[in-house]
DNA sequence: AGCAAATATTGCGCGCACGCAAGTTTGCGT
DNA sequence: ACGCAAACTTGCGTGCGCGCAATATTTGCT
């Protein structure tokens, strides 16, 4: 039910992109990422160049995805999750982390770090999250259709990608200015301050959602 | 002082920039926006096919351009020109709203909806304001560095994009599902009950801000 | 006024994204 | 079991984004 497409089709589906994310990782890695050609990709998955992009849009995002995997869906299952009585911003926020907090290979972060191109599509898939959390958001919320599930959803993926970006930031020059930029402490601590932010506003629509229930 | 570059390369970077934006938007409404390739675009303004790389970097971008002109560094402005007195979240909304009611021809609307790929490149300058006013309320919290301007301002862009998807969204099919979807409100009010939601997540901020400073 | 450093423009070349129109594979009804 | 329709793959062609190196223009300095 919850896979309405058929069998074969959809796993031979699933295969190819499997192969082609992870071999242009793999590629990606031994070569560094600017001498690896999206043919190269598709031919080391077995397929032609323009079926590449008919499952990426972009070189970047195969070798991006092969980090991020399915992190979208997980997210929100991870949020539907929790138990109702749970405050709304403490369920997304405890999901949030339990999602980022893999340990990822040195390697992989150096690579993503380094070039400037990947590193923005890393970020984009922040914004990935959205559409699958705005629906667990509006669900939780009871009240399906309303904007305000869109807009929390979406606030949650710009605060992820700013903390994404501190973390991702290189030291830089810290000479001449009095701004004394904190030097980027753990993603989870990033994270988790980048979300408190926004608490009082899930607090509030929690509540908010709760009245309107109770009537 | 505010502009440290001398003046007539400035001045003159800016023409082309100008000339190229309102060159691409005068040919993407006369001939249908596909039927415009970049290279007619740089001809139109003067300038090398390559040059007009060198300003926008995307053919969709410099339409666009031509809509949302300087909105960004308004929206700045708009806000450190509040009197300090008023609620952050009010000097905000009401900066947001103060640019985004100019009226617009219903011929630009009509191209911009009309193209997906103008659609996102539409949406997509939402994302433009983010530095900018990061830096007007990280002003305004006094303590400059925090990532919670940023988290503030990434959030804001982000609502308002939400509310322009909305905004531009078409009709859809309204048939089986029970799904009641209000058919679009005006801008104004649609852009209103997005930053409504972030509203709480200000006042907090605000409120932390000012225990701060009188300690 | 003149000259050297800084900065912008241009042509060239490469790789990439994607629409389109075949060709191929899978699924489903009878 | 068979065949048709839907879904997926592939090759081709076009326009685009951008790095690079040469060229032209502006600026600050003396």
């Amino acid at each position: 039910m919850t896979t309405r497409r058929t069998g074969l089709r959809e796993q031979k589906k699933q295969a190819t992109r499997v192969a082609l994310r992870e071999a242009a990782l793999r590629l990606a890695l031994q070569r560094g990422p600017d001498n690896v050609r999206v043919d190269d990709i598709a031919e080391a998955a077995g397929v032609s160049p323009r079926t590449y992009n008919n499952y990426f849009s972009s070189r970047e995002q195969a070798i991006v995805a092969a980090v991020t995997a399915e992190r979208e869906s997980r997210v929100a299952a991870a949020v539907t999750a929790r138990p109702a009585h749970v405050r709304l911003a403490d369920a997304l926020t405890e999901a949030i982390l339990e999602q980022y907090t893999e340990p990822r290979d040195r390697d992989v972060l150096l690579l993503i770090t380094t070039s400037p191109t990947l590193r923005d599509a890393y970020l984009d898939t922040a914004t990935m999250v959205e559409h699958p959390l705005a629906a667990a958001i509006d669900q939780r919320l009871g009240e399906s259709g309303t904007p305000t599930a869109r807009v929390l959803a979406a606030s949650v993926a710009a605060a992820v990608r700013v903390a994404l970006q501190q973390w991702l930031q290189p030291p830089a020059v810290p000479p001449a200015t009095g701004r004394l930029v904190v030097p980027s402490g753990s993603l989870p601590d990033l994270l988790r301050s980048a979300l408190a932010v926004l608490t009082p506003a899930f607090d509030a629509a929690e509540e908010q959602a709760q009245q309107r229930s109770q009537r």
